[in-house]
DNA sequence: TAACTTTGTGAATCGTGAG
DNA sequence: TCTCACGATTCACAAAGTT
């Protein structure tokens, strides 16, 4: 394996599975060339014995080789070693998502904080049909836990705030999201008729993270690619992927999948976008095309204060003068203020938020 | 009065608050005397400036000199401290309860593990009313974290199963827990009417601990006692109570908060659940869902109309997008347009309202 | 009184682009 | 890299005030 290769020359294996270790496979990419990693390792379950139903059936654990780890000391090496070398990947402004439960999750959570990853929220997965506690000796485990992080603190990560309010009716996204585990026609089987992996996530929960976090044309990594989930529904999103994976079988699986999977078309993937996109109008252009003149006066919302237009584009009132944010802020005594709907002005006998003329300018703009 | 509950005739001091550090206070109590430690130890939060709402008003945020902590080490060794001197204290078959969020609770979790305790469950408490994100950056922060542990493994701590399944109307209770924030007449306030302690507890979340997790007759110790809060819970349920606090104005406002606290009679031990209103469903599930895929048509009731769904569940049509009322209600030329009845879905040949797949969640959900 | 409106507030790691 | 100005951003309740 040559360890020193040029940026340029390396390209991405875009929407491939890589075979091997996650930890060898991410360090013979380019780092920062990630957008998305989405995780879900293993959870070192710790399971003793067998378990069986009140009707004495016998659950189907998770006992796979993949998922024994000797102690907490070697799940932390474990762990920190993946971690790293995730984070080498992901670009300044790129982010994690793990996922797990209470056996994992808080020494996933601690790992990511000292290794310099900066936690954005957690974010937990509602089961609306988990499995029951069979033994009534606790609670059912009804949840399961993610962690969203940035790859350092100050980095000006992707947050499609919108498109997640539009996902959940017009009211903000928040940190519990209620969806059903992964059955019925989505889970995959094998050629037993078996379920192909114990732990397949629901696509649901990649459709939000993905919408969130990325957009389209961005490359999303998942190095416990298990049966392509992430893959999956990266594909469908117009994002690009790269999936690692240790075991054939699974390998198998996913590529399966992955070949019937078919993009949504472009303005399907379109999505409810932030006013910050939106081009900057400046209030002097409001002046200059006498869509209000100098020495016009504007009202405060509130109908308590005034100001009058000047050439230039500024506001003077009393004693303050300067652009309309500005001064707003001044007679409010606010920290800040947004002059354009803070400001209005009077039109055929009405009053009226100067954000009108600048949403003309911007339509004709368009 | 006091009681002597250890064999070496050391007593305990039951049902009073103990100043001063807690650590220094617990090792001052005898080992293995305790049944249940719920502990609410600073979150170690990492605030950077102000935050102010959309309105400009100043959110009062917990900035305290006990939430302040130099690194990440500092906190992890404070924790171990009072974690260590808390195991000692409790019975063999005694547990613990630590709360917290996503800044501190995984270091909290891991050093759980790493000194010896087995947890049982994380529970997630999720709150009817948070505070929003104003910003517009990160989700709500909509939930608190909780982990239920025993002193060890194969420890036979105390589980109320039956209890708790008639608290949640007799279906097995989960690990997520919807109850409201602390506030209204519940919330304590100061000789000028500011909150008394700016991270009170639900009193409803230390009923449900409590009654789920210790018999009648048990001590439950609190190393972080704030206003009180775990004591009183105890008091009325016939528990016995330790508190320990450093801070003398939050002792004085828990002292004169127990005196007043009566310990219910049976019957009143009996609470109601309320009747919950249908579940709201927001459209982006059934795309979340894979019930309906972005780019798929859909038909107005009336068949005049059609519009496309989008990856955010949005739909767009001509001219117009946004939600399915939206759009529903633009396309028509009306006020207002119930989406969920309005729009239609083509399957098996048929056209089918977009309501029959809410139906369908709703029916999951119950 | 009842119904309705306005105001306040909660454990929060809460900007961004031009120059 | 730093500075400066723009201007985007909130949900559920409860308490207080008004009709």
């Amino acid at each position: 394996m040559t360890k020193t290769r040029s940026k340029e020359a390396v390209a991405l294996p875009l929407n491939t599975i890589l075979a091997g270790d996650c930890v060898e496979a991410m360090n013979a990419l380019p780092e920062n060339s990630i957008d998305l990693i989405f995780a879900d390792p293993p959870y070192n379950l710790q399971l003793r014995g067998d378990l069986h139903r009140p009707d004495n059936s016998r659950v189907d654990a998770v006992d796979d080789a993949w998922d024994q780890f000797a102690s907490f000391e070697t799940y932390d090496r474990f762990t920190r070693d993946w971690l790293r070398a995730a984070r080498r990947l992901l670009k300044p402004n790129g982010a994690i998502w793990v996922i797990g439960s209470y056996h994992n999750i808080f020494r996933v959570g601690a790992a990511l904080q000292n290794e310099g990853y900066w936690i954005l929220n957690d974010v937990i997965w509602r089961k609306s049909n988990p499995m029951p506690n069979f033994r009534g000796k606790r609670f059912t485990n009804a949840h399961e836990t993610m962690i969203w992080a940035s790859k350092s603190e100050g980095a000006r990560y992707t947050f499609n705030y919108e498109a997640l309010k539009s996902l959940n009716e017009g009211v903000q996204m928040r940190s519990d999201w209620v969806l059903p585990i992964c059955n019925g026609g989505e889970r995959l089987k094998d050629a037993n008729g078996d379920k192909a992996h114990p732990t397949q996530k629901p696509e649901g929960l990649l459709h939000r993270v993905i919408v969130g976090s990325t957009n389209p044309g961005d490359v999303v990594l998942d190095p416990f690619f298990g049966t392509g989930t992430t893959g999956a529904v990266a594909k469908m999103l117009g994002r690009d992927f790269i999936g690692i994976e240790r075991e054939a079988a699974y390998r198998e699986v996913a590529a399966k999948r992955l070949a019937n999977v078919r993009k949504y078309d472009r303005e399907s993937l379109q999505v409810t976008g932030s006013k910050r996109a939106e081009p900057r109008v400046p209030f002097g252009q409001l002046i200059e095309r006498g869509m209000l003149r100098p020495g016009e006066m504007l009202t405060s919302i509130n109908g308590k204060r005034s100001a009058k237009v000047r050439a230039d584009g500024t506001l003077i009132a009393d004693d303050v003068k300067g652009s309309i944010h500005q001064v707003g802020a001044a007679l409010e005594g606010a920290p800040s203020c947004n002059g354009w709907t803070y400001w209005c002005f009077r039109r055929d006998g009405k009053t009226v938020p100067i954000d009108l003329l600048r949403q003309q300018i911007r339509a004709e703009m368009s």
